[in-house]
RNA sequence: GGUCCCGUGGUGCAGUUUGGAGUGCACGCCGGCCUGUCAAGCCGGAGGUCGCGGGUUCAAAUCCCGUCGGGACCGCCA
């Protein structure tokens, strides 16, 4: 039907005649016998000139056959790719006729309602933006594909319609037609599956998988989401960090066309030290100055804590009134700090002085070394919390957040592996059992092992050899080495309070299958989505990219 | 399960604080004019159960109660 896509003419076709297919995307008459319509299809829109567009509608579904030619002199449009060139002499052959569009089918879609987009997703797929981001995916996971198979690694299907598994939320649930009153449980990730897939001797394991979580909404996160999941044998730490790189970088490089290249590391320790955040957003500075040393002597009751840091927010003076003061100090309290003291930094007779409702606590040496430690300036706002270590990390973290973070399409793409996370969160008062950061089949890192058998201090400084990649502020996704051996994971399990009972319920398949001799291995898995969406620099990733087909769902619920 | 915000022609909004005729803006739509536009322009027109139900009032888009729908966040997502 066709000899071209719209968006595909250039100066180099002028000459040819050709027949182009689309829908009307937006029509220009000038008298009974000049119109201009805009042509539109997945590739771009060309503009073309027909005698009379009287007949024609917006979103009509027609052929155009033509010549193509350059544009007069002074009409070139830069702004578009088909600029130099239209096509001419037009033969117009309506295919389907159309009823206007309940919402404009451009740029201007972005400020429509989403629940009227939802209602006709076909329509909002039209749009440029839409086409780019659905290709963008394709790309994205055609590139993925082609890595892990470059590297050896099998894709294997896992089943959708399982028993329950015991991670951490809720399944959905499918009804049993043969055993009423019974259920199928759609899978919250591959985990288990890819772990039998090792002891299976699959060696390395690969899957874009489908996984599906029973738990409220969020503005980015769905009920189901696609992972990379993906595992391998006789591997460790680097052996996984290499491949997923490998893959992300392929993955980049197809959306962006932009290498990727080494991707710089840091500790969780380091990360929650100097960023507040096991998930650091690195596009900006704003890091976190420990300054516990500056108040060791302190009289100001506030701040005998642990840990004492600052945030240094250059030149925020000025444009933070009051209230918003006020407003961040509230945050801060509901993030967990007992309070929030802010500084002005302001000229003062020789030298910089601090203006705080505090500043009357501290020695002129303290404010001194504060200044010093910071770096601050005139006009700056520092920001402190006195709290442990983990409290006043985690507050001022959120709070740089707030006051520095860059909008999604600014700062390039910044990746960063986060490594050595702590093996166990916290432990139980009540219980005094260790809390897995993880999940328990997380293997601790082999120097701190002996640890296992040492007191909650101990338990609590435990690394483990579990990783996250986290781009931009947002955790892509994780993995860890898993415990292989038997009398490791039943000393785990043991510490956890996890019974032999308990463990056979929730884990005895594959408990069962590492009896016949379970391979070293590590995976990794991170999501799809999210990556999409941050490549492309869209805000919502899951609403505008893979809930295509299946929208209705959304308002179903 | 909880807190908060929003429902006004097809779309996006203003009007609600302080009740006074469905009042207004932009886009879209329909008709007319228009031979180089590209978010074309100019002129004219149509299009409304102000989410729904009840209450207060001489009078409700506006105030009150309830309800439905949508959104954000908390809990939740090992």
């Amino acid at each position: 039907m066709r000899t071209h896509y719209c968006g595909d003419l250039r100066s180099a076709d002028v000459g040819s005649e050709v027949s182009v297919c689309g829908w009307v995307s937006r029509r220009r008459e000038h008298g009974e016998h000049l119109a201009f319509v805009d042509l539109r299809d997945h590739t771009g829109v060309v503009q073309c000139v027909v005698d009379g567009a009287a007949d024609l509608r917006s979103e009509y579904v027609v052929r155009i056959t033509g010549t193509v030619r350059p544009r007069p002199e002074g009409t070139v449009n830069p702004a578009l790719a088909t600029g130099e060139v239209e096509v001419g002499d037009c033969q117009v052959e309506v295919l389907s006729v159309a009823e206007p569009p309940p919402f404009p089918l451009d740029d201007r879609a972005a400020d429509v309602d989403e629940t009227v987009r939802l209602r006709h997703r076909y329509l909002d797929l039209r749009r440029t933006e839409m086409q780019r981001n659905l290709r963008s995916r394709a790309a994205l996971l055609s590139a993925v594909r082609r890595a892990m198979d470059g590297q050896g690694f099998v894709e294997v299907e896992t089943p959708m319609l399982i028993a329950s598994t015991p991670e951490g939320a809720r399944d959905f649930v499918v009804p049993s037609r043969t055993r009423p009153g019974t259920f199928y449980a759609l899978p919250q990730s591959p985990q288990l599956f890819k772990q039998l897939c090792m002891v299976g001797g699959v060696d390395r394991y690969f899957q874009v998988a489908r996984c599906m979580r029973d738990e409220d909404l969020r503005a980015d996160r769905q009920f189901e989401f696609t992972q990379l999941d993906m595992e391998m044998s006789f591997a460790g730490q680097e052996d996984v960090l290499t491949a997923v790189t490998v893959a992300v970088a392929a993955a980049v490089e197809a959306v962006t066309g932009q290498p990727v290249g080494e991707i710089p590391r840091l500790t969780w320790h380091e990360a929650m030290d100097r960023f507040g955040s096991d998930k650091p957003d690195v596009r900006f500075g704003m890091e976190l100055v420990d300054v516990t040393e500056v108040f060791a002597a302190t009289e100001f009751n506030a701040f005998k804590a642990p840990c004492i840091k600052a945030v240094r927010h250059a030149g925020g003076s000025e444009g933070t009134g009051r209230n918003r003061l006020d407003d961040l100090t509230d945050r801060a309290k509901r993030w967990g700090a007992k309070g929030l003291v802010w500084m002005r930094v302001e000229q003062g007779e020789g030298g910089v002085s601090l203006n705080s409702p505090v500043a009357k606590f501290l020695s002129d040496g303290e404010q001194s070394a504060l200044v010093a430690a910071t770096g601050a300036q005139v006009g700056d706002l520092l920001y402190l919390v006195a709290d442990d270590w983990r409290r006043t990390c985690h507050v001022l973290g959120l709070l740089r957040l707030e006051l520095g973070r860059p909008p999604v399409d600014e700062g390039g793409l910044q990746f960063l592996w986060v490594v050595d996370f702590p093996l166990f969160e916290d432990v139980d008062e009540a219980t005094g059992r260790p809390v897995p950061a993880h999940h328990p089949f997380t293997m601790p890192n082999a120097e701190d092992a002996p640890l296992l058998d040492g007191g909650p201090e101990d338990l609590l400084r435990m690394r483990s050899q579990a990783y996250d990649l986290v781009l931009n502020g947002w955790e892509l996704g994780s993995g860890s080495v898993r415990i292989h051996r038997g009398d490791l994971q039943q000393k785990v399990f043991d510490l956890l309070g996890i019974s032999a009972e308990e463990a056979h319920a929730k884990f005895g398949f594959l408990l069962d299958a590492f009896r016949y001799g379970a391979p070293p291995h590590a995976g990794f898995a991170f999501g799809v989505d999210r990556l999409v969406a941050l490549l492309v620099g869209e805000e919502k990733s899951s609403l505008l990219l893979h809930h295509i087909l299946n929208s209705h769902l959304d308002q179903i619920s």
